[in-house]
DNA sequence: CTTTTGGAA
């Protein structure tokens, strides 16, 4: 293999078909690449697993009993990962035995590959020079044994093999290595198990990710090639993984998986990561706010150990992945603290300190075609474009549409049904199929059967397509070019949630998704010179978002300059400080900035700072309502509705009915503490409750999943006592008043009082809100004076969701209290 | 009169 190509990513190489996106970390990176199919299988095995629709998975009843004190809890959640599902085996990310030899490289060439993989003879003085896995451990079952001779074969074949060695040479040399792999490139499985045997490897290695069914399905597959036991199958495995509710390592774990969250919840406990010898950032181009955060602390570590100022001796190793080829970001971005090390202005050769590696992908080519004229109503382009598609294309090859939202996909599914009705009957059949996150995991899964004959699936789906569920079976992309983009904007307090155009990147990574298991097609609803002057890359979630959490999660892990934060994308400093005084208000901070000891608690809840300052007011002896906020908060902090979203008329009447003794007057905090405690109190069939109820019994599921870790959390907090456990009833009537006030004191800033119009004004801003239909407390006749929120949102008005009527006093009583007034 | 998508001892 060339070194030369080694040290230089083929930048010149690709010139004219190349796609521009150059511009990580310096100005925005954003998701390109996707996982491999057979991990998508087995995400949608876990995804099943975790949402709960798997009649095996069988939950902790509730505790109506005394709960034994926590220690150590012994896997306080069932075990989602062991479940069998109908595809147990795992891919690799790539499927190389379907592409032999005219694969394109990279979702951004549409040309074909020439060259850049090694021959087969050099491939084979690689495996020569390397020999097989050693195969010390001669207590590890046969089955172990053949599986990974198997599989070795296969990973020989990925794109990456033939770099292992300069892999290692380059670690050896420096701590840092910037690695981008494309997609189908092997580097999620294949570098941890380049490096585990290492001289300098002499504990664990960790690789992050953003999603845990990844996490999982990774740390599932590498235990497989290593002939290794998995999780804690047993205390020899060496591959585990770490996500929350579940913690699958052993004392034997040598390479660990784990989210981004969980890594960065390890660093508030040991700053240093000593546990590890490397730490592997995974999917870097995704750019979630932990991966930058989880950048910058290392980039600090890094730095202070270089220059001796560490307590931690041993090197750290940090190799950086990322899909996209724009690795001079990064490598600035740590030449940067090599260079504040030094006392340089300027960074010293960065080459000296930081390496890079480059390893091609395997994509299919996909031809793109762009709409001659600019279309009023995509919508309507789709349905001529997929009709088109399946006039002239013969099957199979089914089409995956990207729309904004579920209105959209609603509208065009009835479209599609209605316009195939009328067609010749000897035509093939369409099977119109929604695919977005609040669509029931049964529905959901209807993209993984297989199609019947003489059928075309046209999979209808949101953003969900992009990066977390992989469609199978995908030959054509209709892309509307467009996607809902939340945005903070801090100095309103409020999220806005509109439709936008995607980045270059965005689209690319949609095209990309036709030409996973073959050639494909790529239909933008947009012309070409539109295309031309989209944004090179989606803007860096952090750049997006409120800061009150990240900028909680860095005080407590001892950094308290916050505005020198190593940060990839730098906010604006008035959104920083709007961050700092927030936390302020919260009291999570002390005057002098530094964190509070109530601060260092709110860190160690995995909640929001403000849910976090509602459990501890809740905790607060004149409040004494703990454990009912937690039910609330848990209520709070599940991703999906509990309340299922029904549409027609006759339906909503059902399902008021079937709610009454749920509702209540105070409003949604109260109505979810009802529907908590009930299903919590239901001990022979909860999913029939939830039936009866019109509530979503996976959204209840993961509700008494955060349930637990919270109560878990306040023990070892010392909020709670295995005695408030014991003497709860929950047939005694809450104290709503106390319950309310405790929500204000996290809700502060979003509260409204009833203006003489009937309208709503916020108390800080004083802009007008309108109370979200979804709430128990739209449309009423009788308005409160005043209302708490949990959510400020954007869309066609300013929103309130999740809202809850309260005393005026109340409110005058809490903004003293934060504000000083 | 309504809902992009991930994530947390």
């Amino acid at each position: 293999m060339s070194k030369s190509k080694f040290e230089n990513p083929p930048a010149a190489a690709e010139s004219e078909t190349r796609e521009p996106e150059s511009t990580l970390g310096t100005k925005r990176g954003r998701k390109r690449k996707r996982k491999g199919n057979g991990q998508a299988d087995a995400e949608v095995i876990e995804e099943n697993a975790k949402k709960g629709t798997g009649k095996s998975i069988k939950f902790d009843e509730p505790t109506q009993h005394v709960e034994a004190p926590i220690e150590k809890p012994e896997e306080p959640t069932p075990k989602l990962k062991t479940i069998p599902g109908p595809k147990p085996q795992v891919e690799p990310k790539s499927q190389p035995q379907q592409t032999p030899h005219e694969s394109a490289k990279g979702p951004k060439k549409d040309k074909p590959d020439h060259g850049q993989r090694p021959n087969e003879k050099q491939r084979k003085k690689n495996l020569e020079s390397r020999g097989p896995p050693p195969s010390r451990n001669s207590h590890v079952p046969p089955h172990l044994v053949k599986k990974r001779d198997e599989l070795l074969q296969t990973r020989q074949t990925l794109p990456i093999w033939p770099h292992a060695d300069p892999i290692r040479e380059r670690l050896r040399k420096n701590n840092i290595l910037v690695l981008t792999g494309e997609t189908g490139s092997g580097k999620s499985t294949q570098v941890p198990q380049f490096l585990i045997s290492e001289p300098w490897c002499t504990k664990t290695i960790a690789i992050t990710q953003p999603r845990r069914v990844a996490a999982i399905s990774l740390a599932r597959r590498v235990a497989e090639e290593m002939g290794s036991y998995f999780g804690n199958q047993s205390p020899a495995a060496k591959v585990g993984y770490s996500v929350r509710f579940d913690n699958a390592t052993g004392p034997s774990t040598k390479v660990k998986f784990l989210t981004e969250g969980m890594l960065l919840q390890e660093v508030l406990r040991d700053p240093d990561m000593n546990q590890y010898s490397a730490v592997v950032v995974d999917e870097v181009h995704e750019r979630s706010v932990n991966v930058d955060l989880i950048l910058g602390f290392l980039r600090n570590l890094v730095a202070e150990i270089e220059k001796g100022s560490s307590r931690r001796k041993q090197p750290l190793k940090v190799v950086i992945m990322s899909a996209t080829a724009d690795v001079e970001g990064l490598v600035n971005f740590f030449a940067e603290g090599f260079a504040k090390n030094s006392g340089q202005p300027a960074l010293p050769e960065a080459d000296k300190f930081i390496s890079k590696c480059f390893v091609e992908g395997r994509q299919y080519p996909v031809k793109t075609h762009y709409l001659p004229q600019p279309s009023m109503d995509w919508v309507e382009s789709a349905l001529k474009i997929i009709f088109q598609i399946h006039y002239k294309e013969p099957l199979p090859g089914d089409i995956l549409v990207f729309l904004t939202g579920q209105d959209k996909i609603e509208g065009l599914e009835k479209l599609v049904n209605d316009y195939a009705e009328g067609m010749d009957k000897e035509m093939p059949k369409l099977l119109a199929l929604p695919l977005f996150a609040a669509l029931p995991q049964q529905a959901q899964q209807r993209i993984f059967q297989p199609t019947p004959r003489h059928t075309r699936k046209v999979i209808l789906a949101t953003n969900i397509a992009e990066t977390s569920v992989t469609v199978p079976g995908v030959q054509f992309v209709i892309d509307c070019g467009k996607s809902k983009i939340k945005q903070f904007r801090s100095r309103l307090g409020l999220e806005s949630l509109l439709a936008k155009s995607v980045s270059k990147s965005a689209a690319i990574q949609r095209k990309g998704r036709a030409g996973r298991e073959a050639p494909g097609q790529c239909y933008r609803l947009y012309t070409e010179a539109d295309y031309k002057t989209l944004e090179e890359r989606t803007t860096p979630e952090i750049l997006r978002c409120d800061l009150v959490q990240a900028i909680l999660t860095m005080k407590a892990r001892g950094v308290n300059d916050v505005l020198n934060f190593p940060f990839l994308d730098k906010p604006p400093v008035e959104s920083l400080k709007e961050a700092l005084f927030q936390l302020l208000r919260l009291g999570a901070l002390k005057a002098d900035g530094t964190i509070s000891d109530m601060g260092l608690q709110m860190a160690k809840l995995p909640v929001t700072p403000k849910l976090g300052r509602i459990l501890l007011e809740a905790a607060r002896p004149e409040k004494d309502c703990l454990l009912d906020v937690i039910d609330i908060i848990s209520a709070l902090s599940t991703e999906d509705s509990i309340f299922f979203n029904v549409v027609t008329e006759e339906k909503k009447e059902a399902a008021e009915e079937a709610r009454r003794d749920l509702y209540r007057r105070e409003g949604d905090h109260l109505t979810f503490l009802a529907t908590v405690q009930q299903y919590a109190d239901e001990e022979t069939d909860r999913r029939a409750w939830c039936d009866r109820h019109f509530v979503s019994h996976r959204a209840m599921q993961n509700v008494m999943n955060i349930r637990k870790q919270l109560r878990q959390q306040c023990q070892s907090l010392k909020l709670l006592t295995p005695a408030d456990l014991s003497k709860e009833s929950s047939s005694s009537s809450p104290n709503t008043d106390a319950i309310l006030t405790s929500l204000l004191r996290g809700f502060v800033s979003n509260t409204a009082r009833l203006a003489p119009d009937g309208s709503y004004k916020t108390f800080v801003g004083n802009h007008t809100v309108s109370v979200h239909p979804s709430s128990v407390l739209h449309g009423r006749k009788v308005k409160s004076e005043a209302i708490v929120f949990s959510e400020f949102l954007y869309t066609n008005k300013a929103y309130a969701k999740k809202v809850s009527a309260v005393q005026m006093n109340w409110v005058e009583d809490v903004m003293k209290e934060a504000f000083g007034i």
